[in-house]
DNA sequence: TTCCAGGTCCGGC
DNA sequence: GCCGGACCTGGA
């Protein structure tokens, strides 16, 4: 099955950019092949010339769709640029990874795969998130593959602090566990604040445990269609103070934020994964 | 051995 | 309100 898309897209930098955690590359027929689980379905995709192709393990018609759901591809990137080039710094990074899209993931998912990045890294919070489909989720099967579902917030709700720590969650335990809980009950609801304006759908998920204001503009950002969120992460700080703005390095992530979103604008989620991804790359 | 990694929380000024 | 330290764990 194929997908087209209007250029620039580039599903390596989008896969490969620190978004999602659940994609394993593979090489196939001397090209890139990216394995990973949506929507509770095991799905291939790779890129051509002109479209994405896609296998999966699921019903054609909706797989298609979930999937130009999850890439995004209803955004027109040629505005977002037009809208994020103030500079030749930010202007590098675009001309760099060009096609690099920002995802519209799960927000239940990206939630807590957030929580588990607390002072962590890309391969461990990989790792966890895995552990904790293939104790929690449910198996499938597909052309050789076995993977696993993200577990519901029920299901994880269940769970307890002691279970979540055997997986090797550390500290981020109680947090994806409590959490859950709030998930669970209704008293939080994540697609609700898809149609909340960015400052109140922030507002309400910080009042989450494990979720600071760098997480859930990571949540917004990757899952919510905020596309002014910007996350503000040891690397982004680094850039912005290198590049931008005149700060010190304990100087208030919040306040560094403020600065980025009004230089930046609307889009300025897009430029800060741009950033991201070239800075991280860099060392 | 020590230090650090996509931060958050808590207690003391 | 702001600031510093603690926090699980695995890899360098």
């Amino acid at each position: 099955m194929l997908i087209n898309y209007t250029f620039p897209f580039s599903l390596q930098y989008t896969l490969e950019s620190g978004q999602s955690f659940r994609w394993k590359k593979y090489c196939f027929n001397e090209s890139l092949c990216y394995e990973g689980v949506v929507a509770d379905n095991i799905i291939y995709l790779s890129q051509d010339l002109n479209s994405i192709r896609i296998e999966s393990s699921g019903n054609s018609k909706l797989i298609k769709n979930h999937i130009i759901n999850y890439l995004k591809l209803d955004e027109d990137i040629n505005r977002v640029y037009k809208n994020i080039s103030k500079d030749i710094y930010i202007n590098s990074a675009i001309n760099k990874y060009r096609g690099m899209r920002l995802l519209r993931q799960d927000p239940w998912e990206c939630l807590i795969s957030f929580i588990c990045s607390s002072n962590s890294n890309i391969k461990r919070i990989s790792k966890n998130i895995e552990d904790i489909c293939i104790e929690y989720g449910n198996k499938i099967i597909f052309n050789g593959s076995e993977r696993y579902s993200f577990p519901s917030p029920q299901i994880l709700s269940e769970t307890s602090e002691k279970q979540l720590r055997n997986l090797g969650l550390g500290f981020r335990a109680p947090y994806v566990l409590e959490s859950a809980k709030i998930i669970s009950l209704n008293q939080i609801n994540l697609e609700d604040l898809r149609v909340k304006n960015y400052q109140d759908a922030l507002d309400i998920l910080i009042k989450l445990p494990g979720v600071g204001d760098k997480v859930a503009n990571c949540i917004l950002l990757f899952s919510l269609d905020k596309d002014e969120a910007f996350p503000v992460d040891v690397w982004i700080h680094r850039v912005l103070q290198e590049k931008y703005f005149d700060i010190e390095n304990k100087t208030n992530n919040i306040k560094v934020r403020l600065l980025a979103q009004k230089y930046f604008d609307r889009y300025a989620g897009y430029a800060n994964q741009y950033l991201f991804h070239n800075r991280r790359l860099f060392e």
